[in-house]
DNA sequence: TGTACATCAGTGAACGCGCGTTCACTGATGTAC
DNA sequence: TGTACATCAGTGAACGCGCGTTCACTGATGTAC
């Protein structure tokens, strides 16, 4: 133990190629995303059927993770980073250009992260307690970090906190359900596609329009 | 067999009391509405688990359904007559009243009819195609109404078919995001539940605002 | 560079379990006379 | 009202299957000298 200490080695990713181990976990992890593109969702996935996709034995399967729900909050955690680089993508566009450039940006990403959408869209409602909190919890700063945003934005300026969070839990509910609609159409058409992303962009540019408007209604 | 069509009786329903069969049928229903109260999606829901919650033998379940999935399309069904009939309440209500009134209403909805809103909620997203395809198409026929509605209202009278569509489904996603959040925290406290319902209130007064200046602002 | 050894990722047999589904059955409910 | 019979909802044993998890193992990768 003593003679481990000496280098600054430790880090195994450093030594050029990835590790043996390494390719097997993420092997199994891609696997279990595979298997959720089509109907099932992450609660109704076994053990041996990820192992099986990933090309090795079951008990293999106990070398990367305690059991299911730790690969679970795992693909959570990696999904979820993959997706706020994403989103942030996203709101870069539409602090430069238009609401319309944000969502083609949007539609750019759900085709490319087809499968880490298909995921989270299922689990995000239909998951385990423990998985629907984690994402839960990360859509939270999604909004919070748009809500900073929109406070920079000159109608929206002098808006309460709680005004703010508001408008971007809408924006964000927007963005959850065209992304989900996107993904329930895939195998038929782009036709429909289109029409789901005019559809956003629609209801975008309507709150947009609305919030110069905001508080010298209300009460 | 020809002495069965001389009279017309026919529905055994008529007789008074339900029959001994469509007791244990709607315990096999009650019981997995039940099951899926807590973390449970219904594609992880086992037969016999149905079976043993509702206090018959696994077996007995074969008399009343052919397999789980058709168990499940008929809860969409009778689960969806039921909140049709809870969201019109809710649209009688804004037409006649303010919006908030309609928010309570719907708040007040989602707390009596909780068990099946959680089973609608989860299968929306979570469940297997076929599930949610007619959940879907429920929602439409929801989103189609309720364009209807807006035809009539003289802030939107004049807007085009497929403007009013996008209205209404907006609102409509509105509806179903507050009333995931409203189940998400139920144990916790009212508090947070206040919280979700002012949020949805103030997202649909917002909305509001903005619907006499659309078209004029636009492409 | 070459050999000896330690580590550790992946193997394959085995287990007990709950599952969906079948079958012949029992006994209660409803009908005909 | 009372008896004989048909219908049909619910029973309980049995089956083969895929599951999660255990264990002792093998053989490849990495390390020390």
């Amino acid at each position: 133990m003593s003679e481990h200490d000496d280098a600054g080695r430790g880090d195994e990713s450093a030594d050029g190629r990835e590790s043996r181990g390494q390719r097997t976990r993420l092997a199994l992890q891609n696997a279990a995303l595979r298997l959720l593109e089509g109907d099932k969702s992450f609660s109704s996935l076994s053990l041996r059927e990820v192992a099986r996709e990933a090309g090795v034995v079951p008990t293999a399967f106990y070398r990367h993770f305690a059991d299911m729900k730790e690969l679970g909050l795992t693909l959570v955690d990696e999904t979820m980073h993959t997706l706020r680089d994403a989103l942030q993508a996203a709101r870069a566009q539409s602090r430069e250009n238009t609401l319309g450039d944000a969502v083609a940006s949007l539609a750019r990403q759900v085709q490319t992260q087809h499968l880490h959408f298909c995921f989270i869209a299922r689990e995000l409602y239909g998951g385990r307690s423990a998985m629907r909190q984690a994402i839960r919890h990360e859509i939270d700063l999604f909004v919070r970090e748009l809500a900073l945003d929109l406070s920079r934005h000159k109608e929206t300026e002098n808006w309460s906190a709680e005004d703010l969070q508001m408008m971007a839990s809408m924006l964000i509910n927007i963005l959850i359900a065209t992304a989900e609609q996107m993904l329930e159409a895939p195998t038929r058409r782009p036709q429909a596609e289109n029409a789901v992303i005019e559809t956003a962009e629609k209801q975008l540019r309507l709150i947009a329009l609305a919030a110069p408007h905001w508080k010298s209604a209300g009460r």
